[in-house]
DNA sequence: CGGTTATGTTTGTATGATAATCTGATCCAC
DNA sequence: GTGGATCAGATTATCATACAAACATAACCG
């Protein structure tokens, strides 16, 4: 999967590194929260790269709100701890995929529960018709792809929380296209596994549709871990 | 809160301005998935600034997984869409503070539950040494911060489970510190917060340790909704 | 026709210079 | 002396330029 037909992918380049080397420091407390680091002179004399190099890795830190920098005084390790959460997805290893499954399923569901109690009519209105969407285009024996992404951002959009929906987003990007690439790779199966997806979109909808909150996370997460139970055993067929 | 005694914050230079512009460009249309960008030196044109500057706005991009760049190629939009969630918590203005806590109260509570269903004898150990380390800190008439701390984090880490570990230090380091901040500032009435506090965590504790999942995500909310309440409490006093 | 070699383009890195901004010391007037 | 203005130094921010490295394509040759 990773490391095929494009190009090699490296670590990053010299930018990322340091970054990762300053990032390594500052938690090993090497440099202390408020303190002052050194210029980015010095830092390019110690790690032996220029200063740009030095720059744009101060910059990721800087986008991370682990380092502030003021002109005139210095950069300094903020001393409030980095300022963002950042889960970045490396799928397809397979390494701790159900770690990873677990923690999406924890959000997901809960923001279907949130989104059975919160829906108006006219969420209620998308979602039933992007269910309804879904169903004709598996009869009309296409992917529905698209359908799929309109049905399950229809719920997102229904919890009215801003958090949800990007995080919905970002689950949509990376690990549900991931699933339904694999789900399409194994189309021999595909009528029942349609089928049971199908089903199990039916259940939520019906839960948030009743405004049962407890039903709408189950079904959501019983959805959610179908699906990577799928996953994983493409993934096994995958190295035979 | 923000824009107090510390140096004014700037929206952070040019760099980031331009990482903006173009982020908002990508998530327009106007370059699209998988399309090459224009070349760093017509981009710097095309704002006006130098390379520098686009170099460092396109390496935010490419930490943000939105942008790759092979060298001698271009660069181009990535087609499979950011590959990192990045939660951004800008606690304090107070807008979208339930909504954050809402998302918040969803991992947080799921982690208890996992926390209860798996945690060994030696996490239990753990987890209780820290409560009764904080009662005695409470009892001292000390703030019990740094126990507090270790009682949250003993129970992420009885998750196993490295997404929710990660989540729980930006937690801490953002939210819990600032809901602690508020605490010690209205310390009138600390005595009778620190007891209900206390009790809220021994609930949590008795779940896990019971092994009961669904009594344990159930007390893991209701301590941090609580805490938000207090939280919530504080602010509008702060407006008076 | 197939493989190899130029060639041009683009990103990556280095280097040096200038502008902007802040701290701290210095200086001057009163 | 004290308070405020001014200056010097340090440091980040930005710019400009040059060279190295990697890649695609076209030209070339056997």
């Amino acid at each position: 999967m990773s490391g095929g037909e494009q190009p090699i992918q490296r670590p990053g380049g010299l930018p990322a590194i340091i970054a990762r080397r300053l990032r390594a420091s500052i938690a090993d407390g090497r440099f202390e929260p408020g303190e002052q680091l050194p210029t980015q002179a010095v830092l390019g004399e110690m790690y032996g790269v220029s200063r740009s190099v030095i720059r744009e890795a101060i910059s990721l830190l800087k986008s991370d709100g682990l380092v502030i920098s003021h002109q005139g005084l210095g950069q300094f390790v903020n001393p409030e701890g980095s300022s963002v959460f950042r889960l970045d997805a490396d799928l397809g290893d397979g390494e701790n995929l159900s770690e990873l499954i677990e923690f999406l399923v924890s959000v997901e569901s809960a923001a279907a529960g949130y989104a059975a109690q919160r829906r108006t009519d006219r969420d209620l209105a998308a979602i039933n018709g992007a269910l309804r969407a879904l169903a004709r285009a598996v009869d009309a024996r296409e992917d529905g792809v698209s359908e799929d992404v309109a049905f399950h951002r229809a719920i997102l959009k229904a919890t009215h929380n801003e958090y949800f929906i990007d995080f919905g987003d970002f689950l949509e990007n990376r690990v549900r296209g991931f699933i339904r690439k694999a789900r399409t790779n194994t189309a021999r199966q595909a009528e029942s596994l349609m089928a049971e997806v199908q089903q199990e979109h039916e259940a939520i909808e019906a839960a948030i549709a009743a405004g049962n909150a407890e039903a709408a996370r189950l079904a959501s997460q019983r959805h959610l871990l179908n699906a990577a139970q799928r996953l994983r055993i493409y993934l096994a067929d995958q190295l035979t």
